[in-house]
DNA sequence: TTAAGTGCAAAATCTTTGCAAATGT
DNA sequence: ACATTTGCAAAGATTTTGCACTTAA
């Protein structure tokens, strides 16, 4: 997935600091969804916990990042697929949490529409598979 | 669900003290799966709050319990189906996560098959609705 | 220039650990 | 009587808040 920090905080009215780009790269950089703590190791005093909590925050609530919860509550994060707004995520396909190497990945498929029981509105559906990853499996 | 607190914990070889009865009646009690935050505010000072968190611990390792994060990551717990053992969790099906009262129900639809890519093995999915629950929408 | 973003310190939570006292078998 | 479980205190971790300093537009 190609990205361009620089683009992303324009068409989002953010300013484009060194911090934001930075963890833009980072996010966009992997395939499989980083986890926050793994993004704190990576930019240890690059930069601060507090900014990266809020950063991470304004990307999610602009729409830009997806936010992915693994097993333990862990914040996962990886970018949005271009059609993503602040007020809708289109983040509809299935996740893949393994459970050696704890990465999440993205995987192309569409979730599964489920018939709702009368008179409960959905209006998205998180599904996430847990197992063994195709690195972890040989 | 009608279930024995007292049963339920002879069957796991667990002692039965006052304070793991009341969690299991408690958590019976719900149709939702409840959250350990309302637990806590449930039991004010009856249980402390240590207890509670190794209560839980126990009683999902066990397979007594089962667990959900909701979109925070706050932890839910619901009885397990009896089929549920320490090795397996039968948990399979699909949950609804209110957005207005944050209620999770366990809905009685079974998740829906994903064919896996290569490599890729899954032993379980998760699949969790959000929107509005019944008692909300209206 | 000035509104927004960052870093640091510190508060507020949440979760885990250690140990003495209480409890169930 | 003995092994487990509980409650309290305290350590550790995570997340939030306030505010002075810095930076992008």
């Amino acid at each position: 997935m190609k990205i361009n920090p620089v683009n992303i905080l324009k068409e989002h009215d953010l300013k484009h600091t060194k911090q934001r780009v930075r963890v833009l790269e980072e996010i966009a950089m992997d395939d499989t969804a980083i986890s926050q703590p793994e993004l704190e190791k990576k930019f240890g005093n690059e930069i601060d916990r507090v900014t990266l909590y809020r950063i991470l925050n304004v990307y999610e609530e602009k729409g830009i990042l997806h936010r992915v919860l693994d097993r333990n509550g862990t914040a996962n994060y990886a970018i949005c697929s271009p059609s993503c707004t602040a007020e809708v995520h289109h983040d509809e396909h299935v996740h893949f949490n393994c459970t050696i190497c704890q990465k999440i990945y993205c995987l192309n498929i569409v979730v599964p529409s489920v018939k709702m029981p009368e008179g409960y509105l959905a209006n998205s559906i998180n599904s996430t598979a847990y197992g063994i990853c195709k690195s972890c499996n040989k």
